[in-house]
DNA sequence: CCCTATCCATAAGCTCATCTAATGCTGTCT
DNA sequence: AGACAGCATTAGATGAGCTTATGGATAGGG
């Protein structure tokens, strides 16, 4: 009875920690650094006197007190994780509606949009990928993922991951010709998007200044007015594409597309965006939560420098 | 599986909250202000979009969603205690060295210092009352309490509670002579304790010029080299003491002794400390949570201005 | 057998969450 | 009516805890 009650905040990163056996992970999970981690463990051990973890060199584990605890600590946070979940107005369906720009949509939020489902199966979430600036203020919109940031005062805008961009061709194409250098570019078309200043276009003239390459003909070539139909053009052979990491990296990863020259330019980056006010709102505080998650994961899972330098 | 959990410090205190139905009371056994429990609740509430507690003018309900949160967090709770209590390392016997002032170690923590043993029974202490300088820094002592504190770069002090001196006397000894104005200790005999500058001492001199009270002969009566003497004397009815609201408190409150015409004077406090570098060690954490929870319920129970003023 | 990648610890510095203190407010009790 | 009990609210101070950067130890690939 007398024992006082460690910080409980440490015994949730202790539960997380133990759970993936591995604090970089866990980090991911509770959406802070692996410091943090580390050292809240660290002042657990202080707090408790012993040793909950045994650090070896690539591994961790448990030690038998954390152990011990681990399996206590575990139950008791389900058990109120399913209280929680059982009080009635948790079981209210909320509405959410989600922009996002639609290139973004279906290349890359699409794909596990359905995990969000299981997650939290009580937010209806509606997703409205169009060309028309989202609206904020009279909560049409509650949350926007968009390239960039647009100031305004009373809006909280966060940061999910940079973006970049490189050229991408299928491997088809490269079985037919040849692309070493970036001069070898004027061998084949391009692939352009028409939108003017595209809030997510490509810009070819971008990538070959950034990166001083000179005698190339970036203005020859198709053009679109979808991102996601270039996109789908590079996947077909029809040219190479600039692709914007956010939108070709899953493709990469699984060979359909290849990366070219080995160079990336960074490219401002993808953040999520809602009115403050609507912050404490679970259904949006949920989502937020949820897709910070899955941009950490996707920026390690498909590393930049990794894709890029691959070997084939 | 998908609901995010509240800040778990947050559901610390509402379990506490909840068990006593009263933020003012959870905040004393939590140690911090009642203005944090509230903030803490509210934004729990806040988290969770449903209200936990109903407030009425003078009492507290759980409404019925935090009923059953309150089940379940304090089960959770309580296994995680349970767990903690029964990792080896916990039952390890520790030793634990208190230092006190003698009057204060039998006049103040003796009546409930078993309570500590009940909530700590792995706590060995040893309660070192002498009058001797306790020494800190060899280890000898672990925790010293002391009247005023003794400025040390490495070693905390907190403050425990304020203390007072006033005029106290026995209701017999009340009987016998009418004592209404501080002029009237000349037709009494004042307790003086002898010691050289005592750590611990009375000091008639001092209360008289405090209250600018003239006339008063405060040199005669009788003296003890004890604190705890002096209060025995008052307590026969051998005189009037210049009582210490630590050492007095209780026999106040229980009428063996009453305090005389109204005014108190403040007179430094009650410390707690011990070497910074001690502070992790479980022991130590444990007896300054413990000691300052006791505190603060006898700044409250024993509230120098309602002893003051009480009715007859 | 180096060289790179992985993974935890540590250091330093900053920021925001949380605490305190003071006060407000409301309804009860005598 | 006035004192009291008890929660809410505000503003202002502070330190726990976060981030970034870096170190160190080791495994595994070429």
């Amino acid at each position: 009875m007398g024992t006082r009650l460690p910080p409980l905040e440490a015994l949730r990163y202790f539960e997380c920690a133990a759970r993936h056996l591995n604090f970089t992970r866990a980090a991911k999970e509770l959406c802070v650094s692996q410091s943090a981690v580390s050292q809240k463990i660290i002042s657990l051990e202080i707090h408790l006197q012993y040793k909950v973890f045994e650090r070896k060199p690539r591994q961790l584990f448990l030690t038998e007190n954390g152990e011990a605890l681990f399996k206590s600590v575990h139950g008791a946070l389900n058990q109120i994780r399913d209280t929680l979940n059982h009080i009635e107005p948790h079981k209210q369906v909320r509405q959410l509606e989600v922009y996002s720009m639609p290139a973004f949509a279906s290349r890359w939020l699409m794909p596990f949009i359905h995990h969000f489902h299981d997650a939290y199966p009580n937010i209806d979430l509606n997703l409205d990928a169009n060309f028309a600036e989202p609206i904020y203020r009279n909560e049409e919109i509650d949350i926007g993922i968009c390239h960039g940031k647009c100031e305004q005062p009373d809006m909280i805008q966060e940061l999910l991951f940079r973006d970049y961009i490189y050229p991408v061709a299928s491997p088809e194409l490269l079985k037919k010709i040849t692309l070493n250098t970036p001069e070898d570019l004027n061998k084949t078309t391009l692939l352009h998007d028409s939108l003017p200043r595209a809030k997510f276009g490509s810009s070819w003239s971008r990538w070959l200044s950034e990166l001083s390459i000179e005698g190339v003909d970036c203005n020859s070539g198709y053009s679109f007015n979808q991102v996601d139909l270039i996109v789908q053009a590079a996947l077909n052979g029809q040219g190479v594409a600039l692709g914007r990491h956010a939108l070709v990296a899953k493709e990469v990863e699984n060979g359909r597309l290849v990366p070219l020259f080995g160079h990336a330019v960074e490219d401002g980056g993808i953040y999520v965006m809602y009115l403050n006010k609507l912050a404490e709102r679970p259904q949006v505080a949920d989502f937020i939560h949820w897709i910070k998650q899955q941009s950490t994961e996707f920026e390690q899972q498909y590393n930049i420098n990794k894709l890029l330098h691959r070997p084939r």
